[in-house]
DNA sequence: AGCACGCCGACT
DNA sequence: GTCGGCGTGCTC
């Protein structure tokens, strides 16, 4: 590159040489960067044409991109070029999320084709639909004079000039046979003709008669209209206490973008839960919205994102990958409970759904609203610190009051030996039913018992590939793993030690508290609502109308209770252990826990009853649980950011983890210790490890962490990019890149 | 991500 | 002697 530039030589070859037309194309493959293809001069192509470029020995489609590829070395000579196959009759990528997809690659590390495969998932829907073939009045001409039978008038009769209907369908409505129309056709009456694809989704209607909103919900709505009505980038943070109508006011956002003309997105942590926000959305709009989320079935899947693409989707309720859907014209990204960790995506490209809606919106000049009632301390700094605009619900909608919390001390009020509820709990709970009103126990932990331990020789059953205890499901009668999936059957004696009738369980799940609940309510109606106890949204669904009908007297759940359910006649919640998240040395625990268990407290009581949450903990002194009973999470989430500020923790400082595995512990110790002794350093930035991982071992894979951490104004990637580039990693190891790791197993 | 090439065990 | 196991490496 350097010789020749400008030189004579140089000069002559670029104008004696005919330059081959080449275009660069970025394939869906996990390679270092673009690649260059001839053009043929049969095509006629623009940048973001859906292509399909030969590699290798197979064909593989791509897009044509246009990405100024940073430090590109030598370009690839002209002989080795090969030639464009096709291109695909589907809307080009749009500019926006070609430099959405480039930014996600250079923000997470990843190559930018392994981002470029989240926004080309559906490769079906690139290929031109194939048309329905139906009918259509053939209309005057031809002098034949054909018989018109009964049969032929009533097919007449059901059709119109120009109208196209499905064979099928016309057939049933003119009480005929398909034979009839056939013969029709030959004799000139109708002809064949393809039907206009049907319109998947219906245009919501915006002014369709809502809820009425109260005064202050009416004052955060006009304000986010104005921010979409503003066609132009910014983020607002929408907050208030479960219950303020937080949902009903950014769907009047989502009916500002549908004015506009534009698509409006909203991100939901479990898609797959949200049977009562779609509720919510029908009376607000009339109909539903298109949903985008890992259980779409491949047909609605392929439609609905060709609808997205051809603008005919005008609102779209997804999970985080449905920011890689080709908007052609975004308006609004709504992220619902963007403090959910449920947001961060931990395997293949690692992302935070929350932060990139924000670059989504930016480069899309939409407006973003992040929705929470226990927004996370990332989104209230830059609510402080003015980047943000801040809304804010000050009470629940409709007269409501917020639940009372009160603790019971453990050490006080113990369980009776092997039980799990306290004589408090047990009090409240049976109270509670005994008027008539619903309870929920929670326990933030699925199962029967969480350990399994041999009386005998303390032997604990433990996962053969992953450092953790198996978790007994008694139900299954197994022992499972959750983190990998290994299952076995409980063994009659110690596998250790060999004595019968020796393993006993340890520590309460749900399965165990439902145990117990039969116990001492046999009479009362019970629902446990778990992941493994409702597979699917349906299920869900299910379990949360029959809640609703008050078919239930007692919910036992697992933290997917917590998600923005609205009960009506819940009155008492029971938290089984509020310690259970606070352990360990993880950065966010104490937020965490005290997001959780004001979200599942927020279950009870809404507007006719007043709402008891009853929290058993061995630490009631603890400062979550003083901030759960004095319901000030905004003391709280101050003195948490004062704890981190100093020490530059985020988010004051950034973060990013490297995770050297292997199957062979010897190498990824090597490696991570080689990483360790590269380690950058200097002003405002640090290395911490490697040490092994909380999850020293995670599916048979030996696991080495370190820790980068920076300042504020230092961004990681330039640093792990020279500091990778410095290590040889063996085939054997992997080295994962999570720039703002949210968790720290 | 695929798909080929390449170098070591159980088969007709 | 071959068929085929999956380790390693390349693809404009």
């Amino acid at each position: 590159m350097r010789e020749g530039r400008g030189k004579h030589r140089g000069m002559k070859d670029t104008l004696s040489v005919a330059v081959e037309p080449r275009l660069k194309v970025l394939l869906p493959l996990p390679l270092a960067g673009a690649y260059d293809y001839r053009v043929p001069r049969t095509l006629s192509l623009k940048i973001g044409d859906f292509v399909v470029v030969p590699l290798n020995q197979r064909d593989i489609l791509g897009v044509v991109w246009d990405s100024p590829t940073e430090g590109e070395s030598k370009p690839v000579p002209d002989h080795r070029l090969r030639a464009i196959t096709a291109v695909l009759p589907a809307p080009p990528m749009t500019e926006s999320l070609r430099r959405f997809v480039d930014w996600v690659a250079a923000y997470t590390l990843s190559p930018p084709g392994a981002v470029l495969r989240m926004a080309m998932s559906v490769p079906a829907a690139l290929e031109a639909p194939t048309p329905q073939a139906g009918w259509v009045l053939a209309g005057p001409g031809g002098n034949r004079q054909p018989r018109i039978t009964p049969e032929r008038q009533r097919v007449l009769d059901a059709m119109r000039p120009g109208e196209v209907q499905a064979g099928g369908q016309l057939a049933a409505a003119a009480r005929v046979s398909l034979g009839v129309l056939r013969g029709m056709a030959d004799n000139g009456l109708i002809r064949p003709a393809l039907l206009p694809h049907p319109r998947r989704f219906a245009r919501p209607d915006p002014d369709h008669p809502g809820p009425v909103l109260g005064d202050a919900q009416a004052a955060a709505a006009a304000a986010l209209v104005e921010r979409v009505a503003a066609r132009a980038f910014g983020v607002t943070l929408l907050t208030g206490v479960t219950g303020s109508g937080k949902t009903e006011v950014y769907l009047d956002a989502v009916a500002e973008c549908l004015r506009q003309g534009r698509q409006a997105l909203v991100l939901l942590p479990e898609i797959a839960l949200s049977a009562q926000w779609l509720d919510r959305f029908r009376a607000r709009f009339g109909v539903a919205p298109a949903l985008w989320h890992s259980e779409i079935g491949s047909r609605t899947r392929r439609d609905t994102w060709r609808a997205v693409a051809q603008g005919e989707a005008p609102v779209v309720v997804g999970a985080r990958s449905a920011l890689f859907l080709p908007f052609p014209d975004l308006g609004l990204v709504v992220v619902d409970e963007e403090h959910e960790t449920a947001f961060k995506q931990e395997d293949g490209v690692v992302y935070h759904a929350r932060d990139m809606a924000v670059v989504r919106a930016r480069l899309a000049k939409a407006a973003c609203v992040l929705v929470s009632a226990t927004p996370s301390l990332e989104t209230l700094n830059n609510a402080e610190t003015g980047r943000y605009q801040a809304l804010h619900l000050p009470q629940r909608h409709g007269g409501a009051t917020l639940p009372a919390v009160e603790m019971v001390d453990l050490r006080q009020a113990p369980p009776e030996r092997g039980r799990f509820l306290s004589p408090p709990l047990i009090a409240a709970v049976s109270e509670t039913i005994g008027r008539g009103e619903q309870a929920m126990l929670f326990l933030n932990r699925r199962g029967y018992a969480p350990l399994t331990l041999c009386r005998h020789c303390g032997h604990r059953m433990r996962c053969p590939n992953c450092t953790a205890w198996l978790v007994e499901h008694r139900a299954q009668r197994r022992l499972q793993c959750h983190h990998c999936g290994h299952a076995e059957a409980p063994p009659a004696e110690c596998p250790e030690c060999g004595t019968a009738n020796s393993l006993t369980a340890v520590g309460p799940g749900v399965e165990r508290v439902l145990e117990e609940a039969i116990a001492l309510w046999p009479e009362a109606r019970r629902v446990v609502m778990a992941s493994d106890t409702l597979p699917g949204p349906a299920a869900a669904a299910a379990a949360a109308q029959a809640i609703q009908d008050r078919a239930v007297d007692l919910i036992i759940g697992t933290q997917i209770v917590a998600k923005g359910w609205h009960f009506p006649h819940l009155t008492l919640v029971g938290v089984v252990d509020a310690d259970l998240g606070l352990a360990g040395g993880d950065l966010r625990a104490a937020e965490r826990t005290v997001q959780l268990l004001h979200q599942v407290a927020g279950r009870a009581g809404r507007a006719e009853a007043p709402g008891r949450v009853l929290l058993q903990s061995f630490s009631p002194e603890h400062p979550v649980m003083r901030a759960l009973v004095s319901g000030d999470l905004d003391a709280f989430m101050r003195e948490e950011a004062a704890m981190r500020r100093p020490g530059h923790w985020p988010p004051f400082g950034r973060l990013a983890a490297l995770i050297v595995s292997s199957e062979d512990e010897r190498e990824a110790e090597r490696t991570a210790r080689d990483l360790g002794l590269a380690a950058p350093g200097g002003e405002g930035v640090q290395v911490l490890g490697p040490a092994p991982a909380p999850l020293a071992l995670l599916r048979g894979r030996h696991r080495r962490r370190l820790l980068l951490k920076t300042r504020r104004d230092i961004a990681v990637q330039p640093v792990l990019r020279e500091w990778l580039a410095r290590v040889e990693v063996p085939n054997s190891v992997r080295v994962q890149v999570d720039v703002d790791p949210v968790g720290f197993l």
